[in-house]
DNA sequence: TGTTGTTTCCAAAGCGCTTTGAATAATTCA
DNA sequence: TGAATTATTCAAAGCGCTTTGGAAACAACA
């Protein structure tokens, strides 16, 4: 049952049942009230394709499975992935999947994905500190929004969370706790997160008098492996020199520091405070942690639900200033943070 | 540009240039040549819009993420995913999510992708043994694949793994090292897969007169906290009926048993053996356990290259019959398995 | 009464591609 | 050489929707 026939078994124009169905104000309630139970009736759905031709809009977002890929990274993207899907079926828009394969640069997959014109924007996610996209994307004229924010001449529309905020806000929390030894375990430098993280960081302990030692910030793919490997090494220093405090930029981490305290017979929350970055990813919550782990939280899922509604908004209101949201994370206390001592 | 102006362009019909590009055989090479060096010249690229409205066919694939999520799940769901999305691409084909959102029922987002129609498709993925998904699918005239098999009056096309094949040969391998109390850890029992498993679990054991215990195969969410919880109670049994080799799922249900095995103070491949099946997650390899896991082994990544592949030919040659393959899972011997004594 | 608005509806022109059914040109065959 | 093939090309008809530019019907106004 396509249009044309709904609107012959009707007697009315297809002008006058598109309109009817779409919502115009141009046509009575009464015609309206009579299409709807006509195309219910007779279980009419418009094509989609042939809206899509009609109107030049594919009703699709593009997401790129990130370049380089790990277990942690996985999660959060799924994560991340997940929010997106949900926001974007119940705005009755449609998530499609791009990846490199082979040879293929990420570039080229950007390039191929506007080339099609199969989306009628793209979401970039995990932005580097200089990200090449954003420039090519504005060149190939595609629409898109990012869930981070990147150094660029060029303007852009995003949502991302206040890390630098809220490592200010773990590291000053430490700091009035009396640690002057906090040692950071960040994600690769090159990410803009990871950057801001460190910036807040900083600023927290240089607020508070106390000195930073570079081999307490290591940078690293945030993932398990890291967070044993570092602070195990970091645990090793003499008793005078090693941390007392740890920060980290993933539950996943942490854990990999809670196994290295494990092994050198320390315990979390009462010989070693420890605080991570909680992206609310499902079953990793911090409060799960053994202790209860004192976190930075931010469900990246939800952020993945409000990154599609910007976009479409910013589809549907291309004048609008673009969207630049900021969320905070806030500092929740656990049982993993104590006064030194 | 596009196909009008790019004809005029040639001085020849859109008939001809459009089959010189989509290579039907009666057009010259000489003249096909000519058309696509003007394509190329002029970067013309067809609108997907319009050859969907005009052929009927998307071009896309549909995957729905699973209702249950957990940590494990959207991993392997990740991995399998990022396999379709690659060899989808390189077969010029997008893949695009489905979600349950709020009060929606799973159901419901299988019809919503097949009223609109906006794809060719869809990959079914973690069948349960009395799986709705297929007859409503069939009913609605919407071709499908399954990655997994499930019990169904109807013919299907799938891709699976040899589950029951895989667990009889790690039982029968750790009853030939001698192991008469072997414990399975499972995923849950409505999952075909879990059904299979279990089933050349038991064959194996009854082949060399072993009893089952039906304690020793519980059912739970494939995870680590399931190993260390099942484990755990299993290992608080009198040292003559505790369970001297475990089988898991999965590596993470393995991980759960590695450190339940710590905390009673036993060490895996010499106190207790463990095989897993590993479906070969980025930075999960049972090679990377400690110890070295036997594990019988297969790339759920490759899985969803091949269901991807599988289901195009199927699209493309519908009176073909349906594709149904078996992949064998490698037993894998490592250090974790030895002798009982 | 004619004019001006309103409201409601419609015919028809796209959107850019594929594909059918024919026509034309080139080649082969008897 | 004319007829029968074969190789190329084309005009035109969709695919099913949106949207422009009117038109018809009706009421309200001067």
């Amino acid at each position: 049952m396509n249009l044309r026939e709904l609107s012959a078994q009707l007697g009315l124009s297809q002008t006058t049942v598109s309109r009817a169905l779409n919502g115009f104000p141009e046509v009575s309630e009464e015609t309206r009230a009579r299409v709807r139970a006509a195309a219910e009736l007779h279980g009419y759905r418009p094509s989609a394709a042939a809206r899509r031709l009609a109107t030049g809009q594919s009703g699709m977002l593009g997401l790129v499975f990130p370049g380089e890929r790990n277990l942690l990274g996985d999660l959060l993207f799924t994560e991340f992935l997940g929010g997106c899907v949900e926001k974007a079926s119940e705005l009755s828009y449609d998530i499609t999947l791009g990846m490199a394969h082979g040879s293929q640069s990420e570039e080229a997959v950007y390039r191929r994905a506007v080339r099609n014109a199969r989306v009628d924007a793209m979401i970039l996610s995990s932005p580097l500190i200089a990200d090449p996209r954003p420039a090519l994307l504005r060149q190939l004229g595609m629409p898109f929004i990012i869930h981070g924010r990147t150094q660029s001449a060029e303007p852009y529309g995003f949502l991302d969370i206040d890390n630098e905020g809220a490592f200010f806000a773990a590291a000053k929390l430490l700091a009035d706790l009396g640690h002057r030894r906090v040692a950071l375990l960040n994600g690769e430098r090159s990410f803009n997160f990871a950057a801001d993280r460190e910036r807040g960081f900083r600023a927290a302990l240089a607020l508070r008098g106390i000195a930073v030692r570079e081999d307490f910030i290591p940078a690293a793919p945030m993932v398990e492996q890291t967070g044993l490997r570092e602070a195990g090494r970091l645990l090793q220093l003499p008793l005078a020199e090693r941390p007392t405090a740890f920060v980290c930029s993933s539950i996943g981490e942490a854990q990999g520091v809670r196994r290295a305290c494990s092994a050198a017979g320390l315990k979390i929350g009462r010989d070693v405070a420890l605080i991570a970055h909680d992206d609310r990813i499902r079953d990793m919550g911090a409060e799960n942690f053994d202790p209860p782990l004192t976190a930075t939280q931010s469900s990246i899922g939800d952020a993945g639900r409000r990154v599609v509604e910007l976009c479409i908004a910013m589809l549907q209101a291309p004048n609008d200033p673009l969207p630049a949201e900021i969320w905070p994370a806030d500092l929740v206390v656990r049982a993993s943070t104590m006064p030194v001592g």
